[in-house]
DNA sequence: GAAACACTTCATTTTGTATTGAACTATTAA
DNA sequence: TTAATAGTTCAATACAAAATGAAGTGTTTC
């Protein structure tokens, strides 16, 4: 068991393969090429490392034409990823002030499937405040409240209840260093807000811009100023 | 960020220093010789790994006399740490029968700080089953009975509730590949079960052995037969 | 106070694995 | 049918980082 955690970790522990990983929290399916590019390396590079990945079932293909397409293979990967990206503000604290640091990214992203950054926070803070979801003890629930408020919205929170998948969960934020909302709930929302073209995401990155009809209804809806 | 990342997993990703944070998923401190013995090689090694463990703020040092103890520094490097080992079974479900399969850490061992492998699974269930604690959608709460039941044990569940870490989450096992109980609740348990010396740990290893009264006291508490 | 122990530091060597370049397959476009 | 694109495979190379060995610090024990 221990021999397996070692591979594991030396799966995702390679610096490409890192890249390759975090370019997927983006939650969509990337070709190899676009991986290559985002990791900065040659096609022959990024084939090899793809490939251990997919045998080790972390990642899984998809061929469409003369595209592959590269993607998690479940939905744990990105916990997993998403865990690991929570270790690192604490370890770089006291590091120069990041030079690298986009404020785009620190603004508004998406985590994996779902809402982040000062947005998503902005999000779940206000839905506290709404007592649309109650906090107690780490831990997010729906009120019967906050099911109107979904419901309202087109999201049919108990159905999503009844799936196999986590609900409602908090999610740490590495930006912001506070929680703010993930599971199918959460996901139902990011799909939601951006089929009503509030938010938009840009190319090749998790950042996305918020439009003037988001602005208008994230204060409507929220109460959140933009 | 991305680049943080990077640094994030390469650190993990060494062999070695997977061992190191494998090992120290026990929960307890352990000093560099011991952890030495435990990814088998050389003092000057361990040591090189750990300072860069430390440094990375993943790992904290205790010096007691000539001894330096080394332990997680906070508990979120051991959820990533969980995450990652949770990628492990369907990764290896085609390999050759595991010839290093230890049963013994199958049946019961730690995670962390809480109960885990059949044991912990067995614990689980029949808490669910006496609705001492109620499962919705990836999500345990302690109900009152619950609240009760710990509480003639001993455990102030009211008072755990009031921290900040997390009371009571669901933690996928590698071994049995269903859920246990995990956070402060599960952490109470556990202390307590060794307390009352239910279960011992063994040396060296997550494993734990449950002794004639844990038999008993298991079977008359959570009917569970051992 | 000397010896044994626990651990670290430094300079050197080793080695695993990532990367590179050339050649190859398969798909689409012209 | 040829050319261009997307991706893979293979053998050779390069390199970063891990391991080693010798020497050093601080602590306990006898």
């Amino acid at each position: 068991m221990e021999a397996q955690f070692k591979q594991i970790a030396s799966l995702i522990g390679d610096p490409t393969r890192a890249v390759i990983m975090w370019t997927l929290m983006d939650g969509k399916a990337f070709t190899a090429t676009e991986l290559a590019i985002a990791a900065n390396t040659s096609a022959p590079n990024i084939s090899m490392h793809l490939a251990k990945l997919v045998q080790a079932e972390l990642l899984s293909v998809e061929s469409q034409g003369r595209h592959r397409y590269y993607k998690f293979s479940r939905e744990e990967i990105a916990y997993a990823i998403e865990a690991m990206t929570n270790l690192l503000p604490a370890a770089n604290s006291r590091r120069k002030a990041d030079s690298e640091d986009i404020p785009a990214i620190k603004q508004c992203r998406t985590c994996y499937d779902h809402l982040a950054g000062k947005l998503g926070v902005a999000v779940t803070d206000s839905m506290l405040k709404q007592r649309i979801i109650i906090e107690r003890s780490n831990n997010f629930t729906l009120s019967s409240k906050g099911k109107q408020w979904f419901s309202g919205f087109g999201i049919d929170a108990e159905l999503l209840q009844q799936q196999r998948r986590s609900f409602l969960r908090p999610c740490l934020d590495w930006s912001e260093r506070r929680y703010h909302i993930a599971g199918s709930l959460a996901a139902a929302l990011l799909d939601k807000i951006l089929f009503e073209d509030w938010i938009r995401k840009s190319k090749n990155s998790r950042a996305v811009v918020i439009t003037a009809k988001g602005q208008k209804s994230l204060y409507k809806y929220l109460q959140i100023i933009v």
